[in-house]
RNA sequence: GUGCCUGUAGCUUAGCGGUUUAAAGCGUCGGUUUGUGGUACCGAAGAUCGAGGGUUCAAAUCCCUUUAGGCACCCCA
């Protein structure tokens, strides 16, 4: 029996032109946030299972995390998701901490679920919070970063929408202007989750099931049938426009529009989990038919901070895992061809080895990224290895370039050489990199 | 956890109403007389057909088990 080189289940392995691709994504994340101010942090892997408990999910615990007993007997689980511990860390100091706070991660995350299109064991995802705000200006500028992420990777606004509702709004709907009560305000918030996953004959079956039979006579669900095919805010039944929440959301609508993300619509049937989020929730959709699903989502989540025994910290944050987010920028051809970060491949002529070792630590020192074929093999094999590589330039050293000084540099992909002095090297291949 | 589908060279697959040396394309390596390419031509290496068991004179091919992967459900914190 030989060892197997699969990765274990549900995991990747990052070869060079994958581990380029991942690069190439989150460092345009980076610089999006950083271009609105958020400052990078990080957090350990590890976290004693208490944290994920503290949200009172036994179940998920038990079946979907990897939890384990350390050597001194505690309870350990790898991280979920980052929320729970950017609140821990921002309880930890919630007194001396500069609000707001706009703060990043990309952390990876593991899971232990069946994996499936989209969705792995281990992944990365970036998150996105502001600390510290509790106006709608901050869900503004949240949904306005997720905007612009997304936009960083030349993707064009009818590619995607931007759904929000209100948890609060949701509340108002089913338990003031519905009147049901906790149990069934909950099944029912589960089932409109679940809503565009099967048809609208079951769907209606469904919901009548959790009415009680004078509420079917109070005819309910029409009352929510009006609610949850309404397009737009207008199309609301005039008391629940009129409720505080529904104001709030339609402001911040209008805020979004007005900045011109057009995309940002009203989705009453939006619900996004039941867990942490108290106010406005929102989800970005891929609008390609093919992948009309979820790409990340985030809101707004006011009492998590104070499970830690602080005074709460006004919260809203969003998420976006790489896997999805790599199929989007995938289907809408987003993705360029990514060259290798080695600018030059030296290709060497004969028996000149110890000779080349000189010129190449030059090119070194001024900058230019050298790999060296080492392998003495015949030229075109040489150049086969560059081209396989996707580096730019070969640069030929052989008798003829010690002797003048001039190396032949080629640039691989036109097919054009020409013989340059090593500075002259340097300024060409920079000039490349640039562009 | 439940259901459906799949597992043949590094990759993509053919062969799957059983019978002798398992086939092709791509890729890899080498060559086409030695200072220049992805094309062309020639050649080579490379598979106990995921694993285990069974039926049979005979199995990649049929049956069972197992394992790995994919997809959907569940869930999605």
């Amino acid at each position: 029996m030989s060892l197997s080189t699969q990765p274990y289940k549900g995991t990747r392995d990052f070869y060079p032109e994958d581990k380029r691709i991942q690069k190439y994504m989150f460092n345009k994340w980076r610089d999006v946030f950083e271009l609105f101010g958020y400052e990078e942090y990080d957090a350990p892997v590890l976290e004693p299972t208490e944290l994920y408990l503290a949200k009172g999910n036994e179940e998920i615990i038990q079946e979907q995390t990897y939890t384990f007993l350390d050597r001194g007997e505690r309870s350990v689980t790898l991280r979920t998701e980052m929320t729970p511990s950017v609140s821990r860390l921002v309880a930890a100091k919630r007194q001396e901490l500069a609000y707001p706070l706009r703060w990043y991660s990309i952390p990876n995350l593991w899971r232990y679920e069946r994996p499936q299109k989209g969705r792995l064991r281990e992944f990365w995802q970036l998150n996105v919070d502001i600390f510290g705000v509790a106006g709608i200006e901050a869900d503004q500028e949240i949904i306005q970063v997720a905007d612009a992420t997304v936009l960083s990777f030349g993707a064009k606004r009818t590619m995607y929408s931007i759904k929000l509702n209100n948890r609060a709004l949701m509340n108002y709907i089913s338990n003031d202007f519905l009147g049901l009560d906790s149990v069934q305000s909950t099944t029912l918030i589960r089932l409109i989750d679940r809503m565009n996953k099967m048809k609208a004959p079951e769907f209606w079956g469904l919901v009548e099931a959790i009415f009680s039979p004078s509420q079917r006579d109070a005819k309910l669900t029409d009352k929510l049938k009006k609610i949850l095919n309404a397009k737009t805010m207008k199309a609301l039944p005039k008391e629940v426009a009129a409720s505080e929440p529904a104001q709030k959301l339609g402001k911040l609508i209008e805020l979004l529009h007005l900045q011109g993300i057009s995309n940002a619509v009203y989705d009453p049937t939006l619900m996004r989990g039941f867990d942490y989020y108290t106010d406005i929730v929102f989800e970005v959709f891929d609008t390609d038919p093919e992948n009309n699903r979820s790409m990340f989502g985030g809101g707004r989540y006011d009492g998590l901070i104070g499970q830690f025994g602080v005074e709460p910290v006004p919260s809203v944050g969003f998420a976006a895992g790489d896997v999805t987010f790599q199929n989007f920028l995938e289907s809408h051809e987003l993705l360029p061809v990514l060259a290798s970060e080695t600018d030059v491949y030296v290709i060497l002529i004969g028996d000149v080895y110890e000779r080349a070792i000189k010129p190449i630590q030059e090119l070194r020192e001024m900058g230019v990224k050298v790999a060296v074929d080492l392998t003495g093999r015949k030229m075109d094999k040489q150049i086969k290895t560059a081209l396989k590589k996707n580096i730019p330039y070969a640069l030929f050293i052989g008798e003829e370039e010690l002797k003048k000084g001039q190396f032949k540099l080629k640039e691989l992909a036109k097919n054009s050489e020409e013989s340059l002095a090593l500075a002259r090297i340097v300024t060409v291949v920079k000039d490349y990199r640039r562009k």
